[in-house]
DNA sequence: ATCTATTCCTGGCTGC
DNA sequence: TGCAGCCAGGAATAGA
């Protein structure tokens, strides 16, 4: 599933084809994926340059010189450069050098048209990746409720999935259930920390391939060698050998090790 | 304000 | 080998 690290790799693997590129002509065929209509946004992008190809949190803009074409992975999406199309493909945005396309075999991603920025968009949180230590803490700090979830929150902090959140919760030895009232400013600078340090190496590394994640040019990251409790339920704890556990939290599988992360 | 449950969807897995 | 049933989950949404 692609988180911020996952989608930083797209987005440095997809800039370079696209930067400064014209569309030539787009096609889209899922009315699920393409909310704003299929034809409409062919029309409405074709033949614009993209200027830019941005990341925030997991969202990704692609800069026209009249709005954006937006786009978020959801679960199983992918962008793909040249790519053959498969049973899978819900879009083809063809250039003279080459065509991007989406494939979603879930279709909980989107690739929409924007004039502008969508009000509810503003409102997200800061980026995981280079948030200050105040800003973290502020936003952590005025909402109640279980770290774990608050997290998971993308109004909160863009960028962090489930993956990452187990990872980060472990490496930082905070229980998932933790409520947020109860982490210490110390904590939290642990948290923030280890946030840093654990999206930067996953970037290194170019994401974490669980199930089908790759790259716009096929190519699947690594990270998924240095997970420490993540899908590792009922195996013994990097730390102390106990066993690592799974639970529910937030409506989502929950890995931990109750030993080393106390409630 | 914050919680939980539900919805979208299909590949992959289990068990017969 | 086939197939039914279940599960995974990001984010929006509804209801408590």
């Amino acid at each position: 599933m692609p988180e911020l690290p996952e989608v930083e790799t797209v987005v440095r693997s997809i800039s370079p084809h696209l930067l400064g590129r014209t569309i030539v002509r787009a096609s889209f065929s899922s009315p699920l994926v393409t909310r704003g209509g299929l034809e409409k946004t062919a029309e409405s992008i074709a033949g614009a340059t993209i200027r830019a190809v941005r990341r925030r949190g997991k969202q990704i803009f692609f800069d026209l010189d009249r709005g954006m074409l937006y786009v978020h992975l959801g679960m199983t999406g992918k962008l793909l450069w040249d790519a053959e199309p498969g049973k899978h493909t819900h879009a083809l945005v063809e250039f003279a050098e080459g065509t991007l396309q989406y494939d979603d075999p879930r279709q909980f991603g989107r690739m929409e048209f924007f004039d502008a920025l969508p009000e509810a968009f503003e409102r997200r949180g800061p980026d995981a990746l280079g948030v200050d230590f105040e800003t973290f803490l502020t936003r952590l700090k005025a909402r109640r409720g279980r770290i774990k979830t608050l997290l998971l929150n993308q109004s909160v902090l863009s960028g962090l999935g489930n993956i990452y959140v187990d990872e980060l919760l472990f490496a930082s030895r905070v229980h998932p259930r933790t409520p947020v009232s109860r982490i210490s400013r110390d904590r939290a600078r642990l948290l923030h920390e280890k946030m840093q340090e654990i999206l930067k190496l996953a970037i290194e590394r170019r994401g974490s391939s669980i199930s089908d994640y790759v790259d716009a040019s096929g190519t699947p990251g690594d990270f998924q060698q240095l997970h420490r409790v993540y899908g590792k339920a009922g195996e013994p704890c990097p730390e102390c050998g106990g066993a690592i556990r799974r639970v529910v939290v937030a409506q989502r599988g929950t890995h931990y090790c109750p030993r080393c992360q106390r409630a």
